[in-house]
DNA sequence: CGGCATCCAAATAGATACTG
DNA sequence: CAGTATCTATTTGGATGCCG
């Protein structure tokens, strides 16, 4: 992606090389429509199941529950049990979320002007235009 | 995901929603396995509709021509077809791919040390320890 | 409430064959 | 080479019911 015309054709073509893999590796652990907007809605302080539910729109139980165990199973959070009555059952975040600021950040600024860059491009295309050409925007 | 205390709870909320919001719009965008695997393979100077394919590895052709349709209608991408003899057809990266720079070199940074942490819990747990719990690292 | 099990529908992806 | 078409296999996900 870098384009500093200093290093040589071959140098160039490893850091891509390199780049194609390591964001490979990252995708594979957090990529998927669910895992990191669980952990920014944990972020936000949701901790139980039913509040993560509601947070996170669109998720059903069955894939929250799924998607909260490859998340402890990968170290990003734990679950807690607590022993009274009744049982309450919460998922606190671990400190290797925090590991994800940066990626979280980057993407919700990425976001942010993605979204404004669609509106820009629908409203000059003017209403009614070519209504087909803007997919994928919800 | 920040934690400056000064802030209040509610700007804090406010704020998470916020991320929650952007961040699930990056990922409506360019999510999904292969669309940021395209991009980079891309900006490593592949052009060729077969080339791509070997350079990304795993995805069909199918997926690869279904995914550079998307990523020509989202304005990432542009199709040239030569008029020559024979007839070639090359896919070039428009400017806007490059406003992905900041997320893919946060996702790369992140995949290099996530892989490092892995390496180290799995040589840390030695081997045949617990071979059931480090699953999603390939 | 926080799940898991089951069943079923839908989306996704691989294989293969075929075309300009 | 650069795809498309078709068929099938696999994955994924929703709905429901049950259970501690």
């Amino acid at each position: 992606m870098k384009k500093e015309n200093r290093k040589s054709a071959k140098e160039f073509t490893e850091e891509c090389t390199a780049l194609l893999s390591s964001v490979a590796d990252a995708l594979y652990a957090i990529g998927g429509k669910w895992k990191l907007m669980i952990i920014i809605a944990m972020a936000r302080g949701n901790k139980r199941f039913t509040e993560l539910q509601k947070q996170v729109t669109g998720i059903s139980a069955r894939v929250l529950s799924s998607e909260l165990k490859e998340l402890e199973l990968n170290g990003f959070i734990v679950k807690k049990v607590s022993v009274g009555y009744p049982v309450t059952i919460e998922y606190e975040l671990l400190p290797y979320s925090h590991t994800l600021e940066e990626v979280v950040g980057a993407l919700s600024r990425w976001g942010i002007q993605h979204r404004d860059k669609i509106r820009r491009d629908m409203t000059s295309a003017g209403p009614s235009e070519k209504p087909n050409k803007l997919p994928k925007v919800k």
